[in-house]
DNA sequence: AAGATTCGGTGACATTGTCACCAAACGATG
DNA sequence: CATCGTTTGGTGACAATGTCACCGAATCTT
């Protein structure tokens, strides 16, 4: 993947008008991650607001009680909105970013992001749809947190990160950061799900034997 | 209060460029709105984005479940973000917003809005500072609503809600929608706080008795 | 092979959410 | 004023989840 052309691998950006994916291919660097870097976190936040080509980025927090939550993920052909939303507003990160894989992302200088939201409609666009998507992701997730059950949602999160796969590669540690509850409670559901022959249990794996009915309890909303 | 010049009365927007300013007066109609009135929500999308000039618009969200809680409010001299990104992205309100007092507005036109964005440096960072904090704000939610104790978040509120008086004119049952929990466990709460002597609880009112003891609690992060 | 670390299991208990009631206060109405 | 319905808040039992203090087994390091 050489990084060129990548506006019009992107149906958000593929739209703009030729003179603006200009624009953004001369003046951005495609820049190359390894899986596990902090990309951004509290003091250290980048001059860029970055637009991720290749790979997924895990957005979570520590709260000064040490608990941590996975917020949401940042996937190829998505901005980074809390990078976007920190250059724009000159304040303190209260996230971090993490490589989950090795990751392609195209760097677009803050001089030039503004530049484009001024001139392109349709860049405009594209930005404020991602903010809102994000508002009203979050206002979900608030949501789930507030008032689902921990069966339903550690049975969503299992399909949503089987990703189609059978198995999937986590701890019980890992998951519980998911969902933002204690390493007890996942044991415990998890144990409950084995019990009733949805799923088998390795160590550091998960795997689906019955995904239906996961996804059953998933779907219930109350 | 005429509404002239109102765009001189925000630190936000009296910073902007006096043709700038000269476009929201001229293009934006100021409008009044009775306490209770609903502004937006399911199936009622405002043509408009609202710039609050007078009063509180609280934001609220009722999932499948039946469970409401508080998201947050808007102040004047803020713009209802929401209302913006649902204009931007065209989807569907996933909240409502509930005027709190008689309020007063600035309905400034979706092109209206796209345009200053496009012409007015200024106003892009107006707009993408209330988006950014809105975010940073919803994460901080996150995180009391996953990891906070209930009595710590509900002395939180208490202060909140008293805006520095010491009565309090509020009802059980709207607490809990504050905190998005439950009725029973706010009157639990109360009786305890009452025990302690920092509040005296009448019908439909509480009465911040010992503040400090409150704020300490609330200060506490474990 | 030995020691350290990670991973997961377990029981006891605290906190919070849910449910099914109840009674008192309040408001509307005749 | 008397009555009725609604709102508000109290209560106990129980379920679900979070917290704590452990433990042993698997894995990794050296």
């Amino acid at each position: 993947m050489t990084g060129q052309q990548w506006t019009a691998r992107f149906a958000g950006l593929a739209r703009l008008a030729p003179q603006t994916q200009q624009i953004l291919l001369e003046k951005s660097a495609v820049i190359d991650v390894p899986a596990g870097t902090t990309i951004f976190g509290p003091g250290n936040s980048p001059e860029n607001m970055l637009f991720l080509l290749d790979g997924s980025v895990r957005v979570q927090q520590t709260s000064e009680t040490g608990h941590e939550i996975v917020l949401y993920r940042i996937h190829a052909g998505q901005s980074c909105v809390l990078t976007t939303a920190c250059l724009l507003a000159y304040e303190d990160y209260s996230a971090e970013g993490i490589c989950e894989t090795d990751i392609q992302a195209a760097a677009i200088p803050r001089a030039v992001f503004d530049e484009l939201v001024a001139q392109s409609k349709e860049f405009r666009d594209f930005v404020f749809a991602a903010f809102s998507k994000r508002i009203t992701d979050l206002f979900l997730m608030i949501d789930e947190v507030a008032f689902q059950k921990m069966d339903v949602r550690l049975a969503d999160k299992l399909i949503a990160l089987s990703g189609g796969q059978d198995s999937i590669a986590t701890t019980h540690q890992k998951l519980s950061v998911e969902l933002g509850t204690a390493r007890e409670v996942i044991s415990r559901q998890l144990q409950e799900f084995q019990r009733r022959g949805w799923i088998e249990q390795g160590r550091g794996c998960v795997n689906l034997i019955n995904r239906t009915a996961l996804a059953g309890l998933a779907g219930q909303q109350h």
